[in-house]
DNA sequence: CGGACAAGCTGA
DNA sequence: CAGCTTGTCCGG
């Protein structure tokens, strides 16, 4: 090393809103200390922030005088990690490095001593499936919801050190338990970061995990690959089996995906195994379709006959799903029928709080009065939980709990004897443990939501309430009431055979031009204008605007962040862009 | 993000 | 024109 060298590194600041990295020296009684990852103190513009070390390098002692390293504050996440990092601020399209830094690192300072890996005889059963495809450089495997996961993770761990991502902190908790008790051991993210670095079996955790540490890692796997939790819904709306996946292709280890309900995207380019069908379908509950398209809408109540019998048998605990909230979404006046309407942005109005009536588009508030004829004679066309729970309670002459989203507590306080009916939107499914009917009251509304993910979303509804169930031979049940019994859906939850829906899905997408075949992105702001004059005429992108956002779509992701990098930074940063938008 | 500095608004 | 707000730029 020649006298006039130093060493420079780049640092990420570990701060909101400065998007950029730094250069500073790195003082030569820290240089073995200091490797991509590290996290460092430094001073920005005369504050002291802590940050982390993303690239090194040697360089001649130039006139620009660069700040010195302040001191090492810990350990951070490893090259191969910061790296994915910086493929993934591409891939959803940021500046940014920071927020997935964050997800990379530990949380806790303190550094618990690693245990040492072990190799243990398991006594528990595994999935010859799951190997199989695991041999075969990994894929989709398809296990009905009822079907135990951990057969398909121990057949993993056999490779070797295993990364696995849940749906869930809590499922997390609950897999992570089991895994240990199978004698593997186990860091459970984020709090056993540090031990997830020193070397085990298995590190699992929910989506951050897909940024653990896992060194000399065999294999990723994915639970439950279809769940929306997978993708963060702030921006950058990135997503843990995209993640992991990618790093699993870089270190060419395969991947496995476990699903009940596979996404088209996660299904596709991959191998996807599944079981006999007779076995998947035993691994369903019972679903009833409750058809009627027979019945006419007017006057019909949005409880059928059929769901009133059911909730009235006491020997039951009954869910109904109502994907409504308040008292009512959609009202009509009694006097003139015209649809109550905002007087501002004209969309239609809900009643939440009794006697009032809310615009969801603008916020505007007016009382509950028809602003054509003034009448005060609404009726409910279509009433949300809460004037539900009231009829419900009518019709099976016993209590019925509404279940309030956004509670903090889970299932045991609705335990309680006698409060065996439960009513709410579908996030009462993550509230219950176990039920014996779950009754979808309106699921047209899941079916024909105007969303390009609303059917693959509608199924994985049905895999969460077969959770709550139970598999076909404990006698619960599913209850669609719903006027489009020959939808895919309904068809492939009725014989248990989820391809049907698949298959369908696909060619849908393909003939539209949709996700897997296409890479979509949302973009709003004050600069969607602009956005949008400098997107137009590009190569390759379609710009579509409605209203205040801008749809774009490519070919690709790759095509979509290069289009997007095009951009002058000066226009992107007075927008937000959301890749994959789960919305459209 | 937070500080520096410039440009715009207000009031006597 | 001081005193204050609001906006834009920049950090190594």
């Amino acid at each position: 090393m020649s006298v006039d060298s130093q060493i420079v590194v780049e640092v990420v600041p570990d701060v909101t809103g400065i998007d950029r990295t730094f250069d500073y020296s790195l003082p030569t009684d820290l240089a073995g200390s200091v490797e991509i990852g590290t996290r460092v103190r430094v001073d920005l513009n005369g504050r002291r922030i802590a940050g982390w070390v993303v690239a090194r390098r040697s360089e001649e002692v130039s006139s620009v005088l660069l700040k010195p390293i302040l001191k090492v504050s810990g350990i951070g996440p490893v090259d191969e990690v910061v790296d994915i990092c910086r493929w993934a601020a591409q891939r959803w399209c940021v500046s940014r490095l920071r927020p997935f830094l964050v997800a990379a690192s530990s949380h806790t300072a303190v550094a618990r001593p690693a245990p040492q890996r072990r190799t243990t005889v398991i006594a528990e059963p595994r999935s010859p499936a799951a190997s199989e495809l695991l041999s075969r450089g990994g894929g989709v495997l398809r296990l009905a919801p009822t079907v135990d996961q951990v057969p398909a993770i121990l057949s993993a761990a056999r490779f070797g050190p295993i990364l696995v991502v849940c749906a869930s902190v809590d499922a997390s908790r609950i897999i992570a338990a089991r895994l240990k008790r199978a004698g593997l051991t186990t860091a459970l993210m984020p709090q056993e970061w540090h031990m997830a670095r020193g070397g085990v079996d298995v590190v699992i955790g929910a989506r951050s995990a897909a940024f653990a540490p896992c060194p000399d890692m065999a294999a990723g796997v994915v639970l439950d690959e279809h769940d929306e939790t997978m993708q963060e819904e702030r921006m950058p709306t990135w997503n843990a089996r995209d993640v992991l996946a990618e790093r699993c292709r870089r270190q060419g280890v395969p991947l496995l995906l476990l699903s009940p309900c596979p996404s088209v995207v996660g299904s596709f380019g991959r191998e996807v195994l599944a079981p006999p069908i007779e076995r998947e379908r035993a691994g369903w509950p019972v679903v009833e379709v409750v058809d009627r398209s027979e019945e006419p809408p007017w006057n019909r109540s949005p409880l059928s006959a059929r769901v009133v019998e059911i909730v009235r048998d006491r020997s039951l605990r009954v869910v109904c799903i109502v994907n409504a909230k308040g008292i009512a979404r959609l009202l009509a006046c009694r006097n003139c029928n015209a649809l109550v309407r905002c007087e501002t942005c004209a969309s239609t109005m809900t009643e939440v709080v009794p006697g009032r009536l809310d615009c969801s588009v603008c916020g505007g508030i007016r009382p509950r009065v028809c602003s054509v004829c003034s009448s005060s004679s609404l009726s409910r066309l279509r009433p949300g939980v809460s004037r539900l729970r009231e009829e419900l309670e009518r019709a099976a002459n016993r209590p019925v709990t509404e279940v309030v989203a956004g509670g903090t507590s889970t299932d045991g306080d609705f335990d309680t004897a006698g409060h065996d009916v439960f009513i709410g939107t579908s996030a009462t499914l993550h509230r219950l443990h176990r039920v014996d009917v779950v009754a979808f009251i309106d699921f047209d509304r899941e079916l024909l939501a105007p969303r390009f993910l609303a059917h693959e979303q509608a199924m994985a509804l049905l895999a969460k309430a077969a959770r709550l169930i139970g598999p076909r031979s404990g006698g619960g049940r599913i209850l669609l009431q719903t006027t489009l019994g020959d939808h895919e859906v309904v068809r492939a939850a009725l014989e248990g055979d989820v391809s049907i829906l698949s298959v369908a899905d696909l060619h849908r997408r393909q003939s539209l031009g949709l996700p897997p075949f296409s890479a979509l992105a949302l973009v709003e702001g004050d600069g969607v204008l602009e956005c949008e004059t400098a997107l137009s005429g590009v190569e390759g992108v379609s710009v579509s605007r409605h209203r205040d956002h801008l749809l774009i779509r490519t070919a690709t992701h790759q095509d979509l962040s290069a289009a997007w990098m095009a951009i002058p930074q000066a226009v992107r940063s007075t927008v937000r862009i959301e890749v994959d938008p789960v919305s459209v």
